[in-house]
DNA sequence: GACTGTCTGTGCGTTAACACACATACCCCG
DNA sequence: CGGGGTATGTGTGTTAACGCACAGACAGTC
């Protein structure tokens, strides 16, 4: 259950941005979905049935290991689509997608976006650069990941995560933080509490909320902005 | 220098894959070029006036950090392309493409590039595909990076490294190694000098041979099959 | 209002990788 | 053949994060 839900029309800005006669051609295709937190969209080598484009929610794309249940390396929310590999062309999910933010989406079968990926259309064009983002953002994930420390990283984590989710507040565990920063929540828990010893954010039992943004994103490395800004950028 | 250079034709596995009709379409606008040791394709945030389909050099993509020279997350070999965001619709590169294993490829400028990309034709297809498997691999890397021993590492980096080179024998130095995997000099000495010592490899003064693939593979994570999988499945 | 499960807090020993500081070894070139 | 630069080897602390082992603390339920 997700708390609070202020401002922000509840779209999908990727196809916010199609133009209107494109939209309306796709609308018989799109059907609304909510997406229940936890649920696996597709397991890492799953065939994708159906392509989603969150409007609320948020999709966490998981890469595999074996020692550990996975590491996050990419956010999709309503700047974006989960099964970016049908568009591509593959039929096979590389990463586990797992709803991170519950929230609602827009649906599509995987047949119908095979058709609109072979027309030279808006979306067309529209996915072409939410890949080049999305291929940023895991990059730079990966270079964070490597170097940046628990705080910076979990600080980053929570604002990507306010960010698409359109909220201050919402719903995690650090047991579920910590699986996908990729580390202890004993660490969670120590960042965590620094992060509100300094009244930046407040939680308690799985609810967290962010109550000094600005204070947060100076805690966050520079991936933050820099991930924000490609992210922003290419629906332009 | 390279030194070595057993077997293996030197094409670019991408461009062979084409239908010869195609193939001949594009051949006027591709240049042979011979890309050095350490050389600079494009800085992260520089516009790319050209692409790349190396034949037996090898190209890094390394993701900006401010603190470091850079991670890589991502190799581009015969398999592949550099220079993607051109494809998919970006002018910039959002990461450093440097040279690491010098040899030859074939250049095209954007404009081409950009050309072909609004073609749906094999090219368009193929291109699609490795977009796919290079996001498959920085996924993967990425998890590789957050959790796996510098030894592990090490040894998928030179396999991948061979494998792209099409040769067993290459000339890197175990500074620029260091570089690569985001560890200290000293890291790949003590990495390295183990995998000396049960003559897997043999190194000396930026001269390293592979002298027991087998085995070496054995020393390398799980990453190393996976990410092989995905680059060598797409091209089918 | 006790019972149970989940979520959070904390302590303690261990470890991989870090930073810094040199020592050595090899290659080339004048 | 004797420097000088580059590459490699090694030693001594330090640190961030790990693994494990519990101890509280709160929320819902019977």
């Amino acid at each position: 259950m997700r708390i609070q839900k202020i401002g922000g029309e509840a779209v999908n800005r990727l196809l916010a941005t199609l133009p209107k006669n494109e939209y309306k051609r796709l609308l018989p295709s799109l059907k609304p979905v909510n997406l229940t937190f936890g649920e696996v969209l597709y397991e890492a080598g799953d065939i994708i049935k159906h392509v989603y484009f969150p409007t609320d929610s948020i999709v966490s794309l998981l890469a595999a290991t074996p020692e550990t249940s996975g590491l996050e390396v990419g956010m999709v929310g309503n700047e974006g689509m989960a099964g970016l590999p049908v568009f591509m062309g593959a039929n096979v999910s590389p990463t586990r997608a797992l709803v991170q933010g519950a929230g609602s989406a827009m649906k599509m079968t995987s047949a119908n976006a095979r058709l609109e990926a072979n027309r030279l259309g808006s979306l067309h064009r529209l996915l072409h650069r939410y890949s080049h983002s999305l291929l940023a953002q895991v990059s730079q994930s990966s270079a964070c990941n490597r170097f940046h420390s628990v705080d910076a990283r979990l600080a980053r984590w929570l604002l990507m995560t306010a960010d698409r989710l359109n909220a201050d507040g919402f719903r995690l565990t650090q047991e579920f933080m910590s699986s996908m920063l990729g580390v202890r929540r004993e660490g969670v828990n120590k960042a965590a509490g620094a992060l509100q010893a300094e009244n930046l954010i407040r939680y308690s039992r799985g609810v967290i909320a962010i109550l000094d943004r600005r204070r947060l994103e100076a805690k966050a490395c520079v991936c933050y902005p820099l991930i924000k800004a490609d992210a922003d950028e290419y629906l332009n």
